[in-house]
Formats: C-alpha cells, sequence, structure tokens
DNA sequence: AACCTTCCCTGATGGC
DNA sequence: TGCCATCAGGGAAGGT
C-alpha cells in the first residue's frame, strides 16, 4: 500500500526522467479512476510536463494548462515503459544494489491510463483494485489549495510542529492508531508506518490519545518523520504491489521491525509480535515494548 | 465535532 | 479440480 515514502520514490524516479517530456497521446483503460470529464483528456495532448510535487499520498505533475493530480490508493502503480527494455526484462542491474527485480509490465486488464510522451515512453497507472484516483485541476493556486484543504500537516517540512501535533491530540479519546491514519492529521501516514512509528516511540496502539504523556506524544512526534525517512532511503515497502517508476521493488520490508512480524520476535527485547485490530485495521505491536 | 461502520474492488488463500 | 467464503485496506460517505 503505497504510503508517503512509496509515493515520495515514484515521484522522484519520475522526476529525474520526464520533465520537459511532452504528452502526444492518452488511452485509457477503465473510467472509474477518473474524477473528472473524459473528453478533458483531449485537452492533456501536446501539454508538457514542467515539474512534480507530492502532497501525502499524492503525486502531482505540472502541465502548461493543468495539474495531473494522482493518488494510488491501495495497488495503485506509475511506471514509465520503455521502449528499448524488452517486456521480458525481470532483472535490472542497479549501480548499488546489483542485481534487482523489476516488475515492467506491458499494459494489461489493470492499466487505466496511459499518457503516451512524444519520445516513445509511456507514462503508465495501473491499479488493480482500482482504489486509486486521478484528478484533473486547471493550473491554479486557489483551486489547488482547495483541493487539499481537508490535509493535515506534511511530516517532512518546516510546517510539521509539535504544538499543532498535540493541539491536534487535545482531550482526543480515540486509540491513537487510527488517529494516525486519519490524513487531516498528518498527511501520508499509512498502516504501515503508523504501526513502525508507534514501536519506535514505544506506545501502544491501542492507548487512547489523551492519555498520552507529554513525553511520550514528544517521542511520537520523532518517531514519525523517522520511519517515514528511513521508508524512503530503502526505496520503499513491497510487500505485494508496490513497485517504484521503473518497475523496481522496494527494500524496506527487510527493516521492518512490527508491520507483518506477527509471531516473530521483537528485536528490540524478544517478545512474539502480536496483530490485533484497532479501528477496522491490521495493528502490529510488542506488547512488552508498546505497554498499555 | 468526534467517532464508528460500511462500502468500493480484486487476487490470494483456505476449507471442503 | 473447482467452488465459495474470507481477508487485505485508503478514503469517502453515511449514521450516531
Amino acid at each position: 500500500m503505497p504510503e508517503l515514502p512509496e509515493v515520495e520514490t515514484v515521484k522522484r524516479g519520475l522526476e529525474s526522467q520526464i520533465i520537459g517530456a511532452r504528452i502526444n497521446e492518452i488511452l485509457v483503460g477503465d473510467l472509474k479512476v477518473l474524477q473528472f470529464q473524459e473528453d478533458l483528456l483531449f485537452d492533456l495532448v501536446d501539454q508538457t510536463i514542467k515539474s512534480l510535487s507530492r502532497r501525502g499520498k499524492y503525486i502531482i505533475f505540472e502541465l502548461n494548462q493543468n495539474r495531473l493530480v494522482i493518488h494510488l490508493g491501495m495497488t495503485g502503480q506509475l511506471t514509465l515503459w520503455r521502449p528499448d527494455r524488452f517486456d521480458s526484462d525481470r532483472f535490472l542491474r542497479h549501480p548499488k544494489t546489483g542485481l534487482q527485480r523489476i516488475r515492467q509490465h506491458a499494459p494489461d486488464k489493470h492499466t487505466h491510463l496511459q499518457i503516451c510522451l512524444e519520445d516513445g515512453r509511456i507514462l503508465m497507472f495501473r491499479d488493480t483494485r482500482k482504489f486509486g484516483k486521478i484528478f484533473l485541476l486547471p493550473c491554479d493556486r486557489i483551486i489547488l489549495e482547495q483541493f487539499f484543504s481537508k490535509l493535515g500537516m506534511e511530516p517532512l517540512d518546516e510546517e510539521y510542529r509539535f504544538d499543532r501535533f498535540q493541539e491536534f491530540l487535545k482531550g482526543r479519546k480515540a486509540p491513537v492508531k487510527p488517529l494516525l491514519l486519519d490524513q487531516g492529521f498528518i498527511a501520508g501516514v499509512g498502516n504501515i508506518y503508523a504501526d513502525e512509528a508507534l514501536h519506535l516511540a514505544g506506545i501502544h496502539p491501542g492507548k487512547r490519545a489523551r492519555y498520552l504523556t507529554r513525553k511520550e506524544k514528544r517521542k511520537l512526534f520523532e518517531a514519525i518523520p523517522t520511519v517515514l525517512e528511513k521508508g524512503i532511503r530503502y526505496g520503499g515497502t513491497t510487500l505485494r504491489d508496490y513497485i517504484d517508476s521503473d518497475g523496481r521493488e522496494g527494500n524496506h520490508q527487510e527493516f521492518l521491525k512490527v508491520y507483518g512480524r506477527n509471531g516473530k520476535s521483537c528485536q528490540r527485547c524478544g517478545s512474539e509480535i502480536r496483530k490485533v485490530v484497532i479501528g477496522q485495521r491490521g495493528t502490529h505491536f510488542c506488547p512488552n515494548c508498546q505497554k498499555r
């Protein structure tokens, strides 16, 4: 499930390759992922990709006349297909990490948007579960602000401040875990990094926010950017579907402390990692390091 | 306002 | 072998 580190990895990968590229043709699959009138796609042709940015789990393509905003949902993949790479390629030599598995798909029944570039490369959006969404906005600052008005703090930016963090948690009786998933609180945190941050901070995911001590809040506040940056450093977490813009899987899954490690022992204390459901979400924690 | 539940969707998995 | 039920989960929408 792509969260901030995965979206950031995709964004950086694309950024280094498609700035300045001109759109030649658009091909669509399932129209369900498009959150705008289909015929507006005609407007994209001949526009140039000027820049890329990210807000929370959204990736934003700045074009001449529009902004294309994409959310990958659960299983969304944004890859740059290159005509010089054979479809049968399954491995790619990476300068630092050696041979890596890649999953560069030719368009299939799950490919819902193909943005064909002038030079023959194709920016593809593929999403098996179709929880992803694509928006087309005019290039207007106010409209962009409105679009993101309900999103919370960017955890890796200046605007991420402890006073705002504390203010949001004040008086909340909900367990802290679902609050971390609230995009109106901190944008970009999802199920994996929420569990990882709570473990790093030593906080039980079911603990009600109002009962967190100042010290615990401080630890959690700092743990969030720490685990997100670690995720980015290892190219994101691939559990099943996530791949970057080159079709490469992430490496961060090998460094997870709790997520998906139920039944295994905690690397810090040796206790058995447990999995419970909190706020309708699978939640992983160490019962010894994260006491109520 | 805060909190909780349901729904969307498909592939993987397990029981029989 | 095949069929069915169940599960995963981001976020919107609906209810309390």
